[in-house]
DNA sequence: CCGCAAGGAATGAACGTTCACTCTTAGTCC
DNA sequence: GGACTAAGAGTGAACGTTCATTCCTTGCGG
């Protein structure tokens, strides 16, 4: 009968509300990425759930449809971001370089992903070690400050990294890069590419030998 | 007449029942210690005026007594911490002394400050605090900022630290302490004094010339 | 038609804030 | 000095609002 006209108009949507996938996770993906916006901004508490919603123009309900709860949501796009992160510095990452040319992948990267995600390298650093956060986001983080400890141990005994300990070269140098951002973002200040080279520059004075 | 005899006893309870300070700034100062650690803890949006109350050990309705919203609280208890923090840094400064010795003097209180009062020191590190800061405690931030620029400048133009813009060499100053800090007690690593003396170091090498 | 994804009104809890009241205290009178 | 009184600090239950979450209705794809 008219199921050619009922199928009609949902395949039109189909094919132009979203041009490349159907999609279960693009939902989820819309959703996160109304959520980190309002997150940045305002905070985990300072947020709605209806206010993210609004924002990736869904139902309140439809949220819990694929998030267990404002809490689960938060950790997923904790973990969606570090992963992000991740991904962007240990892609290629030239583990063979001396540890000089290794200082300066690792910044670069950093630098890259910072400004082209810069709500996204907000959010971790807002979200670092929240009450809120459960114990797969910690332990998520705890393994990657493992790999950095190790990382500079090694370095330390082949002689290219001051001594001392790993935890404090890992606080300054992570420190130094996360308060030019955000102190300069601050003082209505925007960093520069040469002002990022400068900063790796300083920050490596801070650990060589 | 008897003015003697009616002022008297007033004089004894003065001096007696509240031995420093009569005692209308000691409640307000109760309620803001007591709100303190509970906004590092779970920041502003997090800790209900209910919650404060019962750590101050008062009723909801005096809050209001002294502060005239949640807002107002919070905005002075940044502006207390920034003052002690500022204080603290700024009494009997070297400001004649070569950089060098500035420098370390700066770094040294600002450890001093932060070991003595670490829940203070988190507070003003908490970056949530742009939406619900008012204009003056704003002011006073960037009256701050405004003075560590000129004195960078200045330094600069003798040639006793790395030029470059100012709003850079703060951020990797104040970035790597803080960074210090926080990092570090996540990894659950407690930061000594010579880990401090040692950071102290390492960060004036990213300045020095 | 059926099954299910989606929406958004409904819900109970919790929020910031207020207010009618109690309790403490300074000052006055005998 | 002791009793009384006016003043105002302190209280916590109650208020209207907004929150996270649930649930019932709607409408489309098969």
């Amino acid at each position: 009968m008219n199921i050619h006209f009922g199928m009609s108009p949902a395949a039109r949507r189909l094919r132009l509300d979203r041009p490349a996938t159907p999609g279960r996770d693009d939902k989820a993906e819309q959703i996160l990425e109304a959520t980190l916006p309002l997150f940045v901004e305002r905070g985990f508490y300072g947020t709605s759930v209806p206010e993210i919603a609004a924002r990736a123009g869904v139902g309140a309900g439809t949220i819990y449809r694929y998030f267990d709860s404002k809490e689960a949501l938060v950790n997923a796009l904790f973990r969606k971001c570090k992963a992000a992160l991740l991904s962007r510095v240990l892609t290629d990452f030239p583990f063979h370089a001396n540890t000089r040319e290794q200082f300066a992948a690792l910044w670069q990267r950093m630098v890259d992903w910072a400004v082209a995600e810069p709500d996204a390298f907000a959010f971790l650093e807002l979200h670092a070690h929240q009450s809120y956060l459960d114990e797969e986001s910690r332990a998520l983080e705890g393994r990657i400050v493992q790999f950095g400890v190790g990382f500079i141990s090694a370095a330390q005994q082949r002689g290219e990294l001051r001594s001392g300990p790993p935890a404090v070269l890992i606080g300054i140098v992570m420190g130094a890069f996360i308060g030019l951002r955000s102190k300069s973002a601050q003082c209505g200040y925007s960093v520069t590419p040469e002002d990022w080279r400068l900063a790796q520059q300083c920050v490596w004075e801070a650990i060589r030998i």
